[in-house]
RNA sequence: GCACCAGUAGCUUAGUUGGAUAGAGUGUUCGGCUACGAACCGGAAGGUCGGGGGUUCGAAUCCCUCCUGGUGCACCA
């Protein structure tokens, strides 16, 4: 497709003797279209050359020479160089580009590159709430981004299976074993007994230092313990595949904390090696404040044994070996945010700087309720299968309601349900906190989930009503030049834009606000314009650019983790 | 106490490396289904961009300071 920024950049270039990546970078896309479609302001240039910016706004305009088939029109306004691009070209390079492409946006920009998105990671044993759903739909719409840009992309689910909590649910099963029937509902029964045991712990020190040695034969192969952990670990998988079953979420890896454990003695030896491990109060750890951060980073407890950070740091020596990657990501909230500076810290001592370069946390706010913040401990956690069927349940009231007869409810359902969830998770900067509301959650109109997919329906309701569908070859562009067709047009140019902006940022929100963009955009053309039943030309570049939208809805839905319906 | 992050309409928020009149949704309110799905579309009201200084042609955006909220600060993960 062409790139009309790169097309405008290089006339300046010409124009100015700046360079043409330099060019680009200032160009800005104006905020009222009235003013173009795209804007060079020279007031950044008005310093170095002494001149007005409106004067040089006219000079630069002058020496432009415009090819009428890419820039219709250039004017000057007010130190700003408006360019209005043919919209001709456009149309046509826009739909060909579809025609062309079963998988519009797809590329190969990423080939040769490989990816790693850690995300989700669930502690085992523990109930999966809508904290854990901001990492693990992040972490999936990124996954499938890169994936879809032509990175080799490897997802892992870094699992919380290791650590002193395992010898006390051991400990915990031991005494009270025979009273629960973890085939029913495992992860509550687990958490019940893990309560009882912290209590216990905390009142009587000989339990406690049971749990300690628990842990110890645990970690040194131990059979009875080890079959335990297994146990605990796969009836908590269990349910965790079901929620990542109704998500769709996939990994390429589960090796989590656990899966470590035998591979920390290298990093301790190796920081040794390098001689900056130092002993404090007993521990072992390296001091970072020659890159400003102040809390050390513990290595080695003073008991000897290891911590998150080692297993962390033994993870990222274990991927830079296996995966060879370019990027290493951490979805993981920002509660974390020391941590992985001082991981990322210590790392440079040991892998290669390619590798430090590459890891990058992805750090995301918190979820709260509205009474507070989240604690298992106290039970006000909503659980991620309540939110789900909450949902699910919601849209099976609207669905028998507003259409009653649609075949497949339940499907339906479930897809509209997700889809209310990924928008409503993914809408915001991952920065910012969010508060968990019911009635937000539960909202199918407006900037919502249901919304693009009812705009997606909407366009395949009307390709069902159409005979024949028509080719690339026989549309006459000169029939999409209204504004609202224009507006549809000029956002799906912008797909490929907003996919390289999202892995720029690691923001899934850009992607989720452009599909409300977009759904509007038709939302609005197919207000003001009848599809079917005008003229032939008009109606089959209508339902071309319908089938378009729909298309990019399908595929933008999907890379952020829902999946559209044809009829809801 | 120190550090980091956030503060934009009643609520949830967008706003590209400083740029044109700060955009949406929701809620409130008014209007639109004998054209393809009204989970839609259009209009109105609603903003001293937390407060105060500063930098400059120009600041929601950069700097300083204060206020509010969140998070973190050595053997939990």
């Amino acid at each position: 497709m062409i790139q009309f920024k790169k097309e405008i950049a290089k006339e300046i270039s010409k124009a100015t003797e700046i360079e043409q990546n330099e060019i680009e970078g200032y160009i800005e896309i104006p905020k009222d279209q009235n003013n173009g479609d795209y804007a060079f302001p020279c007031f950044r240039l008005a310093k170095t050359l002494k001149k007005a910016p409106q004067a040089i706004a006219e000079e630069i305009k002058e020496k432009i020479e415009i090819d009428n088939n890419i820039i219709e029109k250039i004017e000057v306004l007010g130190g700003y160089i408006n360019f209005y691009i043919n919209k001709k070209l456009l149309a046509k390079e826009v739909l060909e580009e579809i025609s062309n492409k079963e998988e519009y946006g797809k590329s190969e920009i990423g080939k040769g590159k490989n990816i790693i998105v850690e995300y989700s990671s669930p502690n085992i044993a523990k109930p999966f709430h809508i904290g854990h759903l901001r990492t693990t739909l992040i972490g999936n719409s990124l996954y499938r981004i890169y994936k879809y840009l032509g990175y080799n992309t490897t997802g892992i689910n870094h699992l919380g299976d290791y650590g002193t909590q395992f010898g006390k649910m051991i400990e915990a099963y031991k005494m009270w074993g025979q009273e629960y029937d973890l085939t029913v509902d495992p992860i509550n029964k687990l958490m019940d007994m893990y309560v009882r045991i912290n209590d216990l712990c905390k009142a009587d020190e000989n339990v406690l230092e049971r749990c300690r040695e628990n842990f110890r034969l645990l970690e040194a192969g131990d059979k009875y313990c080890t079959d335990l952990w297994n146990k605990f670990k796969d009836v908590s998988m269990v349910e965790f595949d079901k929620i990542y079953d109704i998500l769709n979420v996939k990994f390429d890896s589960y090796n989590g904390e656990a899966f470590y454990s035998d591979k920390i003695d290298e990093v301790i030896q190796k920081l040794e090696e390098k001689g900056v491990l130092i002993e404090s109060e007993g521990a072992k750890i390296v001091d970072l404040t020659d890159v400003g951060i102040k809390t050390p980073c513990i290595v080695q407890k003073a008991n000897g044994s290891s911590i998150y950070a080692t297993r962390d740091l033994a993870a990222i020596m274990y991927r830079a070996k296996t995966y060879d990657f370019d990027k290493c990501l951490y979805v993981v909230a920002y509660e974390q945010n020391l941590h992985f500076k001082q991981i990322f810290a210590v790392a440079r001592y040991l892998v290669d700087e390619k590798y430090v370069k590459g890891l990058e946390h992805v750090s995301y706010g918190m979820v709260a309720l509205p009474t507070g913040k989240m604690s298992t401990r106290l039970g006000n956690v909503v659980k991620i299968e309540e939110l789900i069927n909450g949902t699910i349940e919601k849209a099976e009231e609207i669905i028998s309601e507003k259409n009653p007869d649609l075949e497949e409810k339940e499907e339906v359902a479930k897809k509209v349900g997700i889809g209310a969830i990924v928008y409503n998770t993914l809408s915001t900067a991952n920065i910012k906190d969010q508060i968990f509301d019911w009635n937000t959650a539960l909202n199918f109109q407006g900037e919502t989930g249901p919304y693009i997919q009812y705009t997606y329906v909407r366009t395949q309701s009307v390709l069902s009503k159409v005979e024949e569908m028509p080719k690339f070859e026989d549309i006459n562009i000169e029939k999409l030049q209204d504004e609202y067709s224009i507006n549809v047009l000029k956002t799906i140019y912008n797909f490929e834009d907003i996919l390289t902006q999202v892995t720029n940022k690691e923001e899934p929100s850009i992607l989720a606000r452009y599909l409300i963009d977009l759904a509007k955009a038709f939302s609005n053309f197919y207000n003001e314009n009848k599809i079917i039943g005008e003229e032939k030309e008009l109606q089959d570049a209508r339902i071309y650019l319908t089938s378009s939208v729909g298309k990019v809805l399908k595929i933008g839905g999907y890379l952020l983790g829902m999946e559209m319906p044809n009829k809801m």
